[in-house]
DNA sequence: GCAAAAGTGTTCGGATTACACCCATGT
DNA sequence: ACATGGGTGTAATCCGAACACTTTTGC
């Protein structure tokens, strides 16, 4: 039997830095870690890859165990392995970030699972290098969604103009101009209209829209350049 | 003493996709891979990271180990972790890619090891992934050097105009207007033009250009736009 | 003189921005 | 009726793309 001598194994981890967003603003979840070290310390949703797991299958599996959360959007962030990274044992991680709607979960959430929104302006301190990872993709989600329509993942089904803006406008902590923000976005044509209003925000009310599925599956890729001067923002 | 207990652990390696421009075209840096399994088929540039080491101290290291270079742009791509990606035990990878100006280094590369360059064009089957990982490292490259200025790292020291406009046409496989590239890219302030010609190429003779380091450094996250038509190039 | 490649200028059109006005409705 | 927030329109501007002409020099 064929084997790599001499050479050093290390344990392999997935991290998830799963953001939501409720409307308002953007949250962060976070779990009470259930093991040493650092039990009961706050933490990203991970774990360690099993033998037979890709990456991406231990992501799914992880948040679902502690979460319950099946079928999310999940792209890999980086892969961290300082040597010290973690003090028990050489420890690599693959962090992932996930982005999801809020509302669709809150509830089943808080009952089942240890796991908890937090705000994004109010994060505790994290174990190990889990600040660094959520850092990392703060500024990897900024990046993308400029030019990428990713954010449609962070809203229900039915969602209205103002509410994709109030989004945008949190993820870059600026305020776009209503009237330029919807033209561009509708020009898209990732956006279809629907009869409904949205009644609770205000009294005229405001038209739900919905994702065209395959417009974005088309589009997912392509550049949208939705924010106005990316570069300052950024 | 503290241990996470039944937990698999796993070879970690990292592979490196360099790649360099010779004024014509676009190259792989490749090796003959030198142990078992796959010995003598193509492969990255890759090894096993040591117990002391991050991923970026080891792709340095074995990049030198292997070819000599060193002090050069690596960037981390993307972490691989297939269970059957190699045949003989489960081995992660952590991907590289690197970008290099090659006149700097051709010579001393050929005949102290084993590495070779190959034209992008004509790539031949390499081991376990490592066609994926040059796929993608391509398709990251395209994508980056769209915003940002990383094709600097591919020329020599002085440049001219064409010979960067060159670089730029072989990364995306499509021609661009001389005018409007000229213009495009010295409104970054990021070039610095000198009194030598090359008189290599053409009878008239182009101006010689040098980065200016520190514009370089400052707009190095900037968004630069220098590709015509984003969208439908990449 | 001429061919070949480098360098500079101009125009046009579409996209982006800033801004004003109208609409629907609950109070 | 009026305040509040949603929806639509328009003029000014900027930027990118297309294109023409001049310059240099080896042959």
């Amino acid at each position: 039997m064929l084997r790599y001598d001499d050479q050093v194994k290390m344990l392999v981890a997935v991290d998830c830095v799963v953001m939501g967003f409720d409307g308002q603003e953007l949250k962060l979840l976070l779990i009470k870690r259930g093991f040493e070290p650092e039990r009961n310390k706050w933490s990203l949703m991970g774990g360690f890859v099993r033998s037979d797991e890709s990456f991406s299958r231990a992501a799914n599996r992880i948040l679902e165990e502690l979460t319950g959360l099946t079928g999310i959007y999940l792209e890999q962030l980086h892969a961290y392995g300082n040597p010290d990274r973690d003090p028990v044992d050489r420890t690599i991680s693959v962090a992932y970030f996930a982005l999801i709607d809020i509302t669709q979960y809150e509830k089943q959430l808080s009952n089942t699972y240890d796991a908890e929104w937090v705000s994004l302006s109010k994060v505790p301190s994290l174990i190990f290098d889990h600040n660094r990872m959520l850092r990392q993709a703060r500024k990897e989600i900024k990046y993308k969604a400029a030019n990428h329509p990713i954010l449609f993942e962070l809203l229900p089904e039915k969602f209205t103009l103002p509410q994709l803006q109030m989004l945008y406008e949190a993820i870059y902590e600026v305020e776009f101009d209503r009237r330029n923000f919807s033209r561009k976005v509708l020009s898209t044509r990732l956006l279809v209209k629907t009869d409904e209003k949205d009644k609770e925000s205000s009294k005229k009310g405001a038209f739900y829209y919905r994702l065209d599925k395959e417009e974005y599956d088309n589009k997912f890729r392509a550049f949208l350049n939705i924010i106005p001067n990316p570069d300052k923002v950024i």
